[in-house]
Order: C-alpha cells, then structure tokens, then sequence
DNA sequence: GACGCTAATGACAGCGCTGTCATCTGTCAA
DNA sequence: TTGACAGATGACAGCGCTGTCATTAGCGTC
C-alpha cells in the first residue's frame, strides 16, 4: 500500500526551524508552555501559526505512551438517556483537546469486559462506564487502570475512581411515596431491560411500598425485553390482567409510562382518577401528554457534561480534584397522571 | 510526565521471536495473510495467540500514514434521528477493527468545516459525513480527501464520493399527495429548525400542493429553533392564528406532529376529522398515540448501517464498490391522525 | 570572584510499526 | 543445466514526536 502523500504534514522540525529553535522546544511550548520563555514562546507560537502546524497525534502516542482517547463504555446507543448522556460528554470535550470513543456494550457484561480491554490497550486518556456493577474482572482492570476512570448514571459506597450519578433508588422512593400520598392504595411496578439501575429503581419501589404496606408482589411486573412505549401497553395489560385492582403504577421509565397511558385510555380507565401514572427520567414528551405524566427527572446531561469536566480535570492534575464523587439529585415532576380528583376532561 | 509502565505491551519483534520469524513477517501475517505461507501463518498465530499479542494503533498509525479511525460528522446528537443513525453505524463497525470518531457540528456549516479539517488531519480511514449540502469549501476538502467519504441521510445527482440516503422531497410529497387525497383542502406546513432536509420536505410539500391547487403560503409555518413536540403545539397555534380554516398538517417531524396532536386535543379538534396530521420519519411513539400518527417511515438504522458497510468496503478496495449510491425508499404508514370519517372515539 | 542554584534550552535515542527494496528459494521451460 | 521468474521472507530506515539527561545562561551569596 502505498503512503498518502495527499496532506503533506508540517512537522515539529519545520516549526523549529522557522522559529529559529530546536524541536523540542517547540514541542514544550505546546504542552507546557510556562516552562518555555515568553519570548522564545511568543515566536514559537508565531511558526506554529504561520506554519498551520498541528501535532501527529499517532507520533505523539508512540512516543509519549499516551493518547487523547477518551473511552465511554455505555450499554445502550437507543435509549433517549444515553444520548443525553453523550450531548453532555461532546458539549464538554469541544474544545478540549481530547477525542472520544464509544463502546456499546449492549447491556452485556461480558462484552463490557472485552471492550473495555480493547481500550485499554490503546492508553486512553480516560475512561467512562456507565453503571457501578461491573464485573470482578471489569473492576480490577479499572482499578489498575493507568488513567482516571469515572463511573457514571449511579452513586456507590465504593467507586473505582471517579464518579458522578445520581440514586436510582432513591427516585423510586420519591415516586412511589408520591403515589401512596396522592391515595392510591394498590401501586404497581411495571420494569423492562431490568439493568442494575432499573433494578435499584424496583428495590426503592419495594421498600417503599412495603414501608407504607401497600406491597404486594403480584403488581410487580417485569420483562427482559428492551423498554419502548409499546411494552408500557403491554406490561400494564399484563398487571391488569393478574391484579385487576391496581390502581397506579410506577413505571420504570417514561417509555413504558407513556405505554400505560395510552393503554389505559385504549381501555377507558380514566387517568389519573382510577389509574394513576408515575415515570421516571422525565423526557420531554412526558409534559405535553395528556393528562402530563408524573415522572422523576434526572440530571441525564449534567452526568455527561459532569463526568467529562472531571475527566478533563483528573487528565490535567488527577491530585488536584477535590470533588471525586458526585451526587446529582433527583426531582419528582408532578402532573396530572397522579393528580386524583382531577378528572382528564 | 513519565510514562506508563504498567500496561507493558507484547510487541511484534517479541511475537517474532516466539514464532522464529522476523518481524516484518508477523506484520504480513496480520495485515495480508496470502502474503505468507500457511505454515509460517499457522506459527505466528500462535504466537501472538499464545502472548496476547494486540497491534499498537499508534505505531502502526505513524509508519503507515494511516488510522483505523472513521469520522462521523453530524449536526446532532439530541436528535432520535442521529441514534438510529449511530445504531447502525455501530452494529456494523463492531469487530471491523474500525473506530468511530463523532464530531458534533450542531447544524452549523462552519463549525462542520473546521471539524472536517480536523478529521482530516488525522488521516482518518473512512468519512461519513451528514447531508449533501457541505459548503464549498468543505466539498473541496472531501474531494481531495485521501480517503473513502459517505454521504448520508439524503440524495443528491452530484455525490462526492459514496452515498446513501432516501428523499426528503419525495417523502413529503407522498405524505401531502396523502393528505389531499384524504379529502384536506387547506393543508398547512410546520416545520422547526429548518435544516436543508427540512427545506426539502417543505419544497416537497409545496410542490404537490401546488400541483393540486391548494397551496397557500399563509399555511406554512416555520422556526429554526429546534424541533420539539412543545413546539409543534407551538406552531399549530400560530398556524391555526394566522389561517383558522386549515384542515390539515404536514409536520416537518413527528415531535412536531405529537405537539400538534397534543394541542388540537387541548383546543378540542378533534382529528382526524377537523384536522389531519402527518408526520415525518415514524419514530416509535407515533404508532400508539390515540390517534395513531400518519408518518413518512425513513430508514435511519439502514442508513447507518449501509453507510459504514460501504465504508468498510471501500476502504478495503475502493475499485470493488458495486453500488456508490443508495437511494433507500420511504413509506407512509397510514394511521388514524388522517382517516376522515372513523372519529377518533 | 568562585560557587551553587534554578530556569531555559538542546541533543539524542527510541517508541512499534510499515514501505521499500533486497535476497533467497523452488519451479519450470528451453 | 541454465536462466527467468514468481513467491516468500528479511534487512533497514524512518514515520514525528517525547522522555531523559546534559548543557548553558543568569543570578544571588558569602
């Protein structure tokens, strides 16, 4: 195969030359220009800028044992929480510097754990995971991992490194507590994919429910199956079908929340009145329902935006991060799905 | 800085050396199998088998000129479309060997430019690049680029290089030719952010209403603020303010056709009767909303797919390409927002 | 004025791989 | 038997940068 000699690469040498310096100086004035004079700084940044110089990144990788790649391992490309996530992430690292890989990991641990040692393999500047449950293996590669890791979407007693989240558990509690106090007395669960966070979320719903002694185990329904607003419809028919006396549920996410509306209406249960409603995340469309679906909101954006500039920070002086972990709250959106007395129309 | 010693890497002199070959042998081996004889292929397997041999990206970047890294260039990353998108895009590359590298240039044509420029210097393996519509400049950098360059998302008569995309003219032409045909005499248009595959759906739409006779510029309503489905009810309003007989829609997007369905119920028009809807690209919320939305379906998944699949393709032989240009089709899927005369309860 | 010290700059080797060209082996036709 | 040739393998240099250590200049101190 031959070269590509289309773009022909101005190197440190003839930035060096212009400059009248040698190379390595040029090299310093870029990446640690307060060891570098003003004036000899002054007049390498005139080369470089007269020159269009820009560094080979793969000769600097060799080189200096360490890329720019920053590596995020997320479980899920469809899901409208890790696109948020992302805008976060690339909002963050415009400018930066700094280049981002993703790794979709399709809710697999093990394909977690494969991808994450093909990153590692190519010296990332950093990495961020999605989830605190990552496997023993998964765990111990981060440990060692010779950059700064952040764990994302969660909070742990015992993160690897870096971690911004926020309490899944929690946000179940505040909705489900939400629904007993708004008098629903028979409150179901209704859960897809069933990852860790849709299952810490189903934890916050059981203890509630059982604090409060509304729980029973036969409104909790829950499938493997990926989350959509066509599973909302189905999940609550199945609850319907089995506990027919069910009058609210706390959904999962907002997907299978809009589902159950839709369905309920395909039923004529009026909402929130015989049937009241409870999502989580918050996504735009969940407001402009009718009635608006009751939902918790989380931070999906500032996790991204949050876990890069810790990233960025860790990268530039891993010592000087006073905040490592990072929890984001969680907020209880109230509309008209759990609004009793309220009638639709 | 020093340099990171813990990850000790294998390298081809080591697999070399196990194998009783010379490196270069190894690096053949690798690259171009038929290049080497099948028993000296069998020994240096197992070599970099048996040592865990994985190829330095960086190194091999800087010798050869050339990186595993594909540019994907989109104007956004809050969009359902661009996910579907970026699905596809990475179910393909998954084991190519390939990296995606995303670069977000929010619908701006010179932030697209610069990032171009960027990519390009990095010697990227492949470029997918959103739209058809770069800027002069941008066309002559893509043209000149020392690599494989997809277009995708639209078609066009004057591809770059490859291409694959369906027509957003034609789209919005069938779902207008749809609405007249259901009996609408005074459709209107929405559309939001107004980016050229907008304005195609908009010539689209004009062009068949014009044909029919029941064009009038005073029905078509648009924003460049983003889309969204509070904004369609937005819209409708003011559409419905300015031409208060308008019996139909055509929406730029389903988020918009969501809102507009959300507002007309809040005003109580009852649709499809008074008002039909139709949206644009099928987004999965469309199917179960009561009524159902009428939407132009657009492959998008496919055309990430198809789009890195070329890529992969061509940058393996660009000679061997059958098919440079893909025109995918789009389908109106017909539901219940325009079906005069089956009211909605 | 010699000394030690810090700040600024440079020389050099080498990161791990691949493009290029040279060499070697075996085969086949004349 | 010889030469031509293709296929298989190797030697070597060098991609552009950075880590390391050496060197120089500048300054204050006793």
């Amino acid at each position: 195969m031959e070269k590509n000699t289309k773009y022909k690469r101005v190197t440190l040498n003839e930035v060096a030359a212009e400059a009248g310096v040698s190379a390595i100086t040029v090299s310093r004035t870029i990446r640690a220009p307060n060891m570098v004079s003003a004036g000899v700084r002054k007049k390498v940044q005139a080369a470089i800028e007269l020159l269009g110089y820009v560094p080979d990144q793969a000769a600097s990788a060799l080189a200096s044992e360490r890329t720019n790649v920053v590596g995020l391992l997320v479980p899920s490309l469809t899901n409208a929480v890790f696109s948020d996530v992302l805008r976060g992430v690339y909002d963050v690292i415009d400018g930066s510097g700094l280049s981002v890989q993703i790794g979709n990991f399709r809710y697999s641990p093990s394909k977690e754990e494969n991808l994450l040692r093909t990153f590692l393999r190519q010296r990332p500047a950093g990495l961020i995971v999605a989830g605190i449950d990552q496997t023993d293996a998964a765990r111990t590669l981060l440990k060692s991992a010779p950059c700064p890791v952040v764990q994302i979407m969660d909070v742990s007693d015992a993160p690897i490194d870096l971690l911004i989240g926020f309490s899944h558990y929690d946000g179940a509690v505040e909705g489900t507590r939400h629904l007993i106090d708004a008098g629903y007395k028979k409150p179901g669960f209704l859960g897809a994919r069933m990852d860790p966070r849709s299952q810490a979320r189903l934890a916050g719903f059981t203890a509630e429910a059982q604090a409060r002694g509304v729980y029973d185990p036969i409104r909790v329904i829950t499938t493997t199956h990926p989350s959509s607003v066509g599973m909302g419809g189905q999940l609550l028919s199945d609850l319907l079908a089995q506990a027919p006396d069910t009058d609210a549920v706390f959904c999962n996410n907002d997907d299978l929340a809009a589902g159950a509306l839709f369905e309920a209406e395909r039923r004529r249960i009026n909402v929130p009145n015989d049937l009241g409603i409870c999502g989580f995340n918050d996504l735009e469309m969940s407001r402009h329902l009718n009635p608006g679906i009751t939902s918790v909101a989380t931070p999906r954006y500032e996790v991204g935006a949050g876990a890069m500039t810790l990233l960025r920070d860790a990268i530039a002086d891993r010592a000087a991060i006073q905040t490592p972990y990072i929890r984001l709250g969680v907020e209880l959106i109230k509309r008209g799905s759990t609004k009793r007395g309220y009638p639709r129309d």
